[in-house]
DNA sequence: ATGCCGTTGTACCGTTCGGTACATTCATTC
DNA sequence: GAATGAATGTACCGAACGGTACAACGGCAT
Protein backbone atom coordinates (compact mmCIF):
# COMPACT_ATOMS: atom_id res chain seq x y z
CA UNK A 1 0.00 0.00 0.00
CA UNK A 2 1.58 3.12 -1.51
CA UNK A 3 0.34 5.32 1.49
CA UNK A 4 -2.79 7.95 -0.48
CA UNK A 5 -1.23 11.46 -0.81
CA UNK A 6 2.06 12.75 0.91
CA UNK A 7 2.53 16.39 1.75
CA UNK A 8 5.94 17.71 0.22
CA UNK A 9 7.71 17.28 3.64
CA UNK A 10 6.39 13.46 4.00
CA UNK A 11 7.75 13.21 0.53
CA UNK A 12 11.02 14.81 1.12
CA UNK A 13 11.19 12.68 4.06
CA UNK A 14 10.74 9.39 2.05
CA UNK A 15 13.93 10.30 0.22
CA UNK A 16 16.01 11.24 2.65
CA UNK A 17 15.36 7.95 4.09
CA UNK A 18 16.20 5.71 1.02
CA UNK A 19 19.26 8.38 0.26
CA UNK A 20 20.65 8.01 3.63
CA UNK A 21 20.58 4.44 3.17
CA UNK A 22 21.69 3.98 -0.29
CA UNK A 23 23.44 6.86 -1.40
CA UNK A 24 23.26 8.94 -4.59
CA UNK A 25 24.81 6.50 -6.71
CA UNK A 26 23.05 3.53 -5.21
CA UNK A 27 19.37 5.50 -5.10
CA UNK A 28 17.67 4.90 -8.35
CA UNK A 29 14.62 6.19 -9.33
CA UNK A 30 12.76 3.53 -9.53
CA UNK A 31 13.63 3.18 -5.93
CA UNK A 32 12.56 6.93 -5.04
CA UNK A 33 9.49 6.36 -6.78
CA UNK A 34 8.37 3.76 -4.80
CA UNK A 35 9.51 5.01 -1.83
CA UNK A 36 7.56 7.92 -2.28
CA UNK A 37 4.79 6.74 -4.46
CA UNK A 38 5.10 9.24 -7.20
CA UNK A 39 5.55 8.35 -10.22
CA UNK A 40 8.34 8.83 -12.43
CA UNK A 41 6.76 11.95 -14.13
CA UNK A 42 5.42 13.05 -10.45
CA UNK A 43 8.84 13.05 -9.56
CA UNK A 44 10.17 14.95 -12.27
CA UNK A 45 7.52 18.06 -12.02
CA UNK A 46 8.32 17.99 -8.43
CA UNK A 47 11.96 17.93 -9.24
CA UNK A 48 12.47 19.01 -12.80
CA UNK A 49 15.86 18.03 -12.63
CA UNK A 50 15.64 14.88 -11.55
CA UNK A 51 17.62 13.31 -8.65
CA UNK A 52 20.18 16.61 -8.34
CA UNK A 53 16.65 18.77 -7.34
CA UNK A 54 15.69 15.82 -4.69
CA UNK A 55 19.21 16.21 -3.06
CA UNK A 56 19.15 19.50 -3.03
CA UNK A 57 15.24 19.77 -1.42
CA UNK A 58 16.42 16.94 0.66
CA UNK A 59 19.41 19.19 1.87
CA UNK A 60 17.34 22.10 2.38
CA UNK A 61 15.02 20.15 4.62
CA UNK A 62 17.66 18.51 6.98
CA UNK A 63 18.78 22.45 7.39
CA UNK A 64 15.77 23.22 8.92
CA UNK A 65 14.79 20.07 10.39
CA UNK A 66 18.55 20.14 12.06
CA UNK A 67 17.74 23.40 13.12
CA UNK A 68 14.83 22.67 14.98
CA UNK A 69 15.68 19.43 16.25
CA UNK A 70 19.33 20.30 16.96
CA UNK A 71 20.28 24.15 16.93
CA UNK A 72 17.35 25.45 18.76
CA UNK A 73 17.88 23.12 21.99
CA UNK A 74 21.90 24.27 22.20
CA UNK A 75 20.19 27.92 22.18
CA UNK A 76 17.60 27.69 24.82
CA UNK A 77 18.47 28.46 28.18
CA UNK A 78 20.12 26.28 30.79
CA UNK A 79 23.21 25.02 32.01
CA UNK A 80 25.92 24.38 28.65
CA UNK A 81 26.04 20.70 29.84
CA UNK A 82 21.66 20.12 30.26
CA UNK A 83 22.01 22.34 26.42
CA UNK A 84 24.18 19.65 25.35
CA UNK A 85 22.86 16.58 26.44
CA UNK A 86 19.43 17.88 24.97
CA UNK A 87 21.49 17.66 21.25
CA UNK A 88 22.96 14.65 22.18
CA UNK A 89 19.64 12.86 22.55
CA UNK A 90 18.32 14.62 19.43
CA UNK A 91 21.11 13.12 17.93
CA UNK A 92 20.65 10.02 18.90
CA UNK A 93 17.17 9.59 17.82
CA UNK A 94 18.17 11.14 13.96
CA UNK A 95 20.73 8.68 13.58
CA UNK A 96 18.33 6.18 15.25
CA UNK A 97 21.13 4.85 17.76
CA UNK A 98 23.38 4.61 15.34
CA UNK A 99 21.61 2.21 13.10
CA UNK A 100 20.73 5.01 10.13
CA UNK A 101 23.83 6.56 8.13
CA UNK A 102 24.35 9.80 7.85
CA UNK A 103 22.84 11.50 4.79
CA UNK A 104 26.06 14.35 5.10
CA UNK A 105 28.39 11.64 5.02
CA UNK A 106 26.62 9.63 1.99
CA UNK A 107 26.41 12.84 -0.14
CA UNK A 108 29.70 14.20 0.82
CA UNK A 109 31.16 10.49 -0.54
CA UNK A 110 30.53 8.71 -3.31
CA UNK A 111 30.21 10.31 -6.74
CA UNK A 112 28.41 13.17 -5.42
CA UNK A 113 31.77 14.17 -3.58
CA UNK A 114 31.72 18.31 -4.56
CA UNK A 115 28.44 19.00 -6.66
CA UNK A 116 26.68 19.25 -3.60
CA UNK A 117 29.48 21.16 -1.19
CA UNK A 118 27.98 24.14 -0.56
CA UNK A 119 24.53 23.08 0.90
CA UNK A 120 26.31 19.98 2.48
CA UNK A 121 29.12 22.42 4.61
CA UNK A 122 26.88 24.65 5.36
CA UNK A 123 24.64 22.28 7.50
CA UNK A 124 27.99 21.32 8.78
CA UNK A 125 29.13 24.76 9.51
CA UNK A 126 25.84 25.62 11.06
CA UNK A 127 26.45 22.65 13.35
CA UNK A 128 29.76 23.16 14.90
CA UNK A 129 28.63 27.37 15.28
CA UNK A 130 26.21 25.72 17.51
CA UNK A 131 27.63 23.66 19.18
CA UNK A 132 30.39 26.35 20.07
CA UNK A 133 28.22 28.79 20.65
CA UNK A 134 27.46 26.33 24.06
CA UNK A 135 31.40 25.57 24.94
CA UNK A 136 31.78 29.54 24.59
CA UNK A 137 29.27 30.30 27.47
CA UNK A 138 30.86 27.23 29.34
CA UNK A 139 33.79 29.84 29.40
CA UNK A 140 35.61 28.69 27.14
CA UNK A 141 37.79 30.70 24.85
CA UNK A 142 36.73 30.63 21.43
CA UNK A 143 39.31 29.26 18.83
CA UNK A 144 39.25 26.35 21.65
CA UNK A 145 35.38 26.13 21.73
CA UNK A 146 35.50 25.74 17.68
CA UNK A 147 38.20 23.27 17.81
CA UNK A 148 36.05 21.14 19.89
CA UNK A 149 32.72 21.93 18.33
CA UNK A 150 34.48 20.45 14.97
CA UNK A 151 35.99 17.83 17.27
CA UNK A 152 32.33 16.55 17.95
CA UNK A 153 30.62 17.03 14.65
CA UNK A 154 34.02 13.90 13.75
CA UNK A 155 33.41 12.10 16.37
CA UNK A 156 29.92 11.65 15.42
CA UNK A 157 30.52 11.40 11.88
CA UNK A 158 33.07 8.94 12.54
CA UNK A 159 31.27 6.94 15.17
CA UNK A 160 28.32 6.44 12.65
CA UNK A 161 31.23 5.10 10.00
CA UNK A 162 32.68 2.43 12.19
CA UNK A 163 29.30 1.32 13.82
CA UNK A 164 27.28 0.70 10.65
CA UNK A 165 30.76 -0.99 9.31
CA UNK A 166 31.31 -3.49 11.92
CA UNK A 167 27.24 -3.82 12.56
CA UNK A 168 27.28 -2.97 16.21
CA UNK A 169 26.20 0.57 17.65
CA UNK A 170 27.72 0.57 20.95
CA UNK A 171 30.67 2.57 19.52
CA UNK A 172 28.35 5.57 18.90
CA UNK A 173 26.47 4.57 21.92
CA UNK A 174 29.67 5.43 23.73
CA UNK A 175 30.84 8.25 21.87
CA UNK A 176 27.12 9.71 22.69
CA UNK A 177 27.30 8.62 26.47
CA UNK A 178 30.90 10.58 26.90
CA UNK A 179 30.39 13.54 24.20
CA UNK A 180 29.09 16.11 26.63
CA UNK A 181 31.67 16.03 29.60
CA UNK A 182 34.46 15.61 26.83
CA UNK A 183 33.25 18.75 25.26
CA UNK A 184 32.99 20.55 28.76
CA UNK A 185 36.11 19.23 30.74
CA UNK B 1 48.90 6.25 -22.84
CA UNK B 2 46.88 3.39 -20.73
CA UNK B 3 49.99 2.11 -19.42
CA UNK B 4 51.54 -1.60 -20.31
CA UNK B 5 51.42 -4.49 -18.34
CA UNK B 6 50.57 -3.29 -14.77
CA UNK B 7 51.09 -5.85 -12.24
CA UNK B 8 48.51 -7.31 -10.04
CA UNK B 9 49.58 -4.91 -6.83
CA UNK B 10 49.45 -1.95 -9.13
CA UNK B 11 46.26 -3.10 -10.84
CA UNK B 12 44.58 -3.42 -6.96
CA UNK B 13 46.10 0.28 -6.75
CA UNK B 14 44.13 1.66 -9.56
CA UNK B 15 41.02 -0.17 -9.10
CA UNK B 16 41.19 0.86 -5.27
CA UNK B 17 41.61 4.35 -6.49
CA UNK B 18 38.61 4.63 -8.13
CA UNK B 19 36.58 3.01 -5.67
CA UNK B 20 37.59 5.62 -3.08
CA UNK B 21 36.63 8.07 -5.59
CA UNK B 22 33.72 7.60 -6.11
CA UNK B 23 32.40 4.49 -4.34
CA UNK B 24 31.22 0.75 -5.35
CA UNK B 25 27.83 2.53 -7.00
CA UNK B 26 29.71 5.27 -8.81
CA UNK B 27 32.18 3.26 -10.32
CA UNK B 28 31.30 2.11 -13.59
CA UNK B 29 32.92 -1.33 -15.49
CA UNK B 30 33.90 1.72 -17.74
CA UNK B 31 35.81 3.73 -15.23
CA UNK B 32 37.58 0.52 -13.87
CA UNK B 33 38.39 -0.54 -17.21
CA UNK B 34 39.81 2.92 -18.17
CA UNK B 35 41.39 3.31 -15.27
CA UNK B 36 43.65 -0.01 -14.96
CA UNK B 37 43.78 -0.23 -19.11
CA UNK B 38 42.72 -3.56 -19.06
CA UNK B 39 39.45 -4.59 -20.90
CA UNK B 40 35.67 -5.60 -20.00
CA UNK B 41 36.95 -9.23 -20.25
CA UNK B 42 40.53 -8.88 -18.72
CA UNK B 43 38.98 -7.53 -15.76
CA UNK B 44 36.20 -10.55 -15.81
CA UNK B 45 39.06 -12.79 -16.25
CA UNK B 46 40.55 -11.49 -13.40
CA UNK B 47 37.83 -10.80 -11.41
CA UNK B 48 35.07 -13.60 -12.89
CA UNK B 49 32.33 -11.87 -10.07
CA UNK B 50 32.82 -8.41 -11.33
CA UNK B 51 32.92 -5.43 -9.19
CA UNK B 52 32.35 -7.59 -5.99
CA UNK B 53 35.69 -9.61 -6.67
CA UNK B 54 37.36 -6.21 -7.30
CA UNK B 55 36.35 -4.94 -4.09
CA UNK B 56 37.40 -8.29 -1.91
CA UNK B 57 40.57 -8.36 -4.07
CA UNK B 58 41.03 -4.35 -2.97
CA UNK B 59 40.18 -4.93 0.80
CA UNK B 60 42.68 -7.85 0.66
CA UNK B 61 45.19 -5.54 -0.49
CA UNK B 62 44.47 -2.54 1.64
CA UNK B 63 44.68 -5.04 4.60
CA UNK B 64 48.43 -5.94 3.55
CA UNK B 65 48.88 -2.33 2.88
CA UNK B 66 47.61 -1.52 6.13
CA UNK B 67 49.71 -4.34 7.99
CA UNK B 68 53.13 -2.90 6.24
CA UNK B 69 52.27 0.93 6.47
CA UNK B 70 50.41 1.53 9.86
CA UNK B 71 50.58 -1.45 12.17
CA UNK B 72 54.13 -2.62 11.91
CA UNK B 73 55.25 1.09 12.72
CA UNK B 74 52.92 0.79 16.02
CA UNK B 75 54.94 -3.07 16.99
CA UNK B 76 58.37 -1.28 16.46
CA UNK B 77 60.19 -0.55 19.10
CA UNK B 78 60.44 2.98 20.72
CA UNK B 79 58.64 5.16 22.91
CA UNK B 80 54.68 4.90 22.63
CA UNK B 81 54.55 8.76 21.38
CA UNK B 82 57.65 7.93 18.79
CA UNK B 83 55.07 4.71 17.72
CA UNK B 84 52.20 6.64 17.62
CA UNK B 85 53.83 9.54 15.85
CA UNK B 86 54.72 7.03 13.14
CA UNK B 87 51.24 5.54 12.26
CA UNK B 88 49.63 9.29 12.02
CA UNK B 89 52.63 9.74 9.00
CA UNK B 90 51.54 6.95 7.47
CA UNK B 91 47.83 8.03 7.57
CA UNK B 92 48.45 11.07 6.43
CA UNK B 93 50.55 9.82 3.50
CA UNK B 94 47.81 6.96 2.58
CA UNK B 95 44.67 9.39 2.91
CA UNK B 96 47.08 12.27 0.66
CA UNK B 97 46.85 14.63 3.93
CA UNK B 98 42.94 14.27 3.84
CA UNK B 99 42.30 14.94 -0.09
CA UNK B 100 41.45 11.54 -0.18
CA UNK B 101 38.31 9.71 1.11
CA UNK B 102 38.43 6.17 2.79
CA UNK B 103 37.59 3.54 1.09
CA UNK B 104 36.74 1.59 3.75
CA UNK B 105 34.09 4.62 4.51
CA UNK B 106 32.96 4.28 0.89
CA UNK B 107 32.39 0.67 1.34
CA UNK B 108 30.52 0.74 4.72
CA UNK B 109 28.45 3.25 3.12
CA UNK B 110 26.43 3.48 -0.03
CA UNK B 111 24.26 0.24 -1.46
CA UNK B 112 27.02 -2.00 -0.47
CA UNK B 113 26.22 -1.50 3.83
CA UNK B 114 26.71 -4.44 5.27
CA UNK B 115 27.76 -6.50 1.37
CA UNK B 116 31.29 -6.63 2.50
CA UNK B 117 30.91 -5.99 6.21
CA UNK B 118 33.14 -8.96 7.12
CA UNK B 119 36.70 -7.26 5.57
CA UNK B 120 36.03 -3.73 6.14
CA UNK B 121 35.49 -4.58 10.10
CA UNK B 122 37.97 -6.95 10.32
CA UNK B 123 40.22 -4.16 9.29
CA UNK B 124 38.99 -1.79 11.57
CA UNK B 125 39.52 -4.18 14.45
CA UNK B 126 42.85 -5.08 13.07
CA UNK B 127 43.62 -1.07 13.45
CA UNK B 128 42.12 -0.60 16.49
CA UNK B 129 43.47 -3.35 17.76
CA UNK B 130 47.36 -2.40 16.92
CA UNK B 131 46.98 1.16 18.65
CA UNK B 132 45.35 -0.41 21.11
CA UNK B 133 48.54 -2.33 22.28
CA UNK B 134 50.91 1.17 21.78
CA UNK B 135 48.53 2.54 24.95
CA UNK B 136 48.80 -0.74 26.73
CA UNK B 137 52.60 0.13 26.63
CA UNK B 138 52.14 3.26 28.05
CA UNK B 139 50.61 2.18 30.97
CA UNK B 140 46.74 3.01 30.30
CA UNK B 141 44.69 0.16 31.13
CA UNK B 142 42.90 -1.98 28.84
CA UNK B 143 39.76 -1.08 28.88
CA UNK B 144 40.62 2.56 28.39
CA UNK B 145 43.16 1.80 25.70
CA UNK B 146 40.70 -0.22 23.82
CA UNK B 147 38.55 2.83 23.94
CA UNK B 148 40.56 5.38 23.35
CA UNK B 149 41.92 3.63 20.13
CA UNK B 150 38.52 3.43 18.87
CA UNK B 151 38.12 6.84 19.19
CA UNK B 152 41.55 7.71 17.03
CA UNK B 153 39.90 5.90 13.85
CA UNK B 154 36.66 7.04 14.64
CA UNK B 155 38.55 10.96 14.75
CA UNK B 156 40.29 10.01 11.54
CA UNK B 157 37.48 8.79 10.02
CA UNK B 158 35.09 11.54 10.83
CA UNK B 159 38.05 14.04 9.98
CA UNK B 160 38.10 12.28 6.75
CA UNK B 161 34.14 12.77 6.30
CA UNK B 162 34.26 16.51 7.32
CA UNK B 163 37.07 17.47 5.36
CA UNK B 164 36.04 16.37 2.52
CA UNK B 165 32.51 18.12 2.79
CA UNK B 166 33.79 20.95 3.41
CA UNK B 167 36.57 21.26 0.36
CA UNK B 168 39.53 21.87 3.74
CA UNK B 169 41.86 19.39 5.04
CA UNK B 170 43.13 21.83 7.80
CA UNK B 171 40.25 20.20 9.95
CA UNK B 172 42.24 16.88 8.93
CA UNK B 173 45.66 18.10 9.93
CA UNK B 174 44.38 19.71 12.85
CA UNK B 175 43.25 16.61 14.30
CA UNK B 176 46.29 14.23 13.06
CA UNK B 177 48.59 16.88 14.61
CA UNK B 178 47.01 16.16 18.24
CA UNK B 179 46.11 12.77 17.70
CA UNK B 180 49.18 11.39 19.61
CA UNK B 181 48.94 13.67 22.34
CA UNK B 182 45.37 13.05 22.94
CA UNK B 183 45.89 9.40 23.11
CA UNK B 184 48.53 9.65 25.49
CA UNK B 185 47.22 12.08 27.78
C1' DA C 1 -21.18 22.58 -17.86
C1' DT C 2 -17.17 24.49 -18.93
C1' DG C 3 -12.63 25.83 -18.98
C1' DC C 4 -8.59 25.71 -16.34
C1' DC C 5 -4.38 24.11 -14.25
C1' DG C 6 -1.76 21.26 -11.20
C1' DT C 7 -0.97 16.49 -11.16
C1' DT C 8 -0.33 11.87 -12.66
C1' DG C 9 0.03 7.12 -15.43
C1' DT C 10 1.65 5.14 -19.57
C1' DA C 11 4.57 4.54 -22.91
C1' DC C 12 8.58 5.49 -24.71
C1' DC C 13 13.35 7.65 -25.71
C1' DG C 14 18.56 7.10 -26.06
C1' DT C 15 22.30 5.77 -23.06
C1' DT C 16 24.77 3.18 -19.98
C1' DC C 17 24.80 -0.50 -17.06
C1' DG C 18 26.93 -5.21 -15.72
C1' DG C 19 27.96 -9.23 -18.01
C1' DT C 20 29.03 -12.77 -21.90
C1' DA C 21 30.63 -15.12 -26.36
C1' DC C 22 34.21 -15.80 -29.13
C1' DA C 23 37.98 -15.24 -31.98
C1' DT C 24 42.50 -13.61 -31.59
C1' DT C 25 46.93 -12.67 -29.58
C1' DC C 26 50.86 -13.84 -26.69
C1' DA C 27 54.28 -16.25 -24.02
C1' DT C 28 55.67 -20.54 -22.88
C1' DT C 29 56.78 -25.45 -23.42
C1' DC C 30 57.89 -29.18 -25.94
C1' DG D 1 57.99 -24.23 -35.08
C1' DA D 2 53.81 -26.40 -33.55
C1' DA D 3 50.89 -26.88 -29.72
C1' DT D 4 48.89 -25.08 -25.75
C1' DG D 5 46.64 -22.36 -22.27
C1' DA D 6 46.39 -17.91 -20.31
C1' DA D 7 45.15 -13.24 -21.44
C1' DT D 8 42.84 -9.90 -24.19
C1' DG D 9 39.97 -6.93 -27.83
C1' DT D 10 35.71 -6.69 -30.23
C1' DA D 11 31.26 -7.08 -30.54
C1' DC D 12 27.31 -7.86 -28.57
C1' DC D 13 23.36 -8.97 -25.09
C1' DG D 14 19.18 -7.90 -22.14
C1' DA D 15 18.14 -5.03 -18.38
C1' DA D 16 18.07 -0.97 -15.99
C1' DC D 17 19.34 3.61 -16.03
C1' DG D 18 17.84 8.76 -16.06
C1' DG D 19 14.79 11.42 -18.50
C1' DT D 20 10.76 13.02 -21.67
C1' DA D 21 6.23 13.37 -24.29
C1' DC D 22 1.65 13.39 -23.87
C1' DA D 23 -2.82 12.31 -22.95
C1' DA D 24 -5.87 11.76 -19.25
C1' DC D 25 -7.38 12.89 -14.72
C1' DG D 26 -8.75 15.68 -10.67
C1' DG D 27 -10.55 19.56 -8.04
C1' DC D 28 -12.07 24.27 -8.53
C1' DA D 29 -13.74 28.61 -9.98
C1' DT D 30 -16.66 30.56 -13.03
Amino acid sequence: MPAALLSRAEVLDRLLSVIRKSGYDGASLADLSAATGLGKSSLYHHFPNGKDDMVMAVLGALAVQLRDAVFTPLRQVGTPRKRLDAMVKSVDAFYDGGHDPCILAQIALGSTRGRFRRPVAGIFADWVEAISEVLVDAQIPKVKARQRAEDAVMRIEGALILSGAVGDTRVFQRTLRTLTATLLA
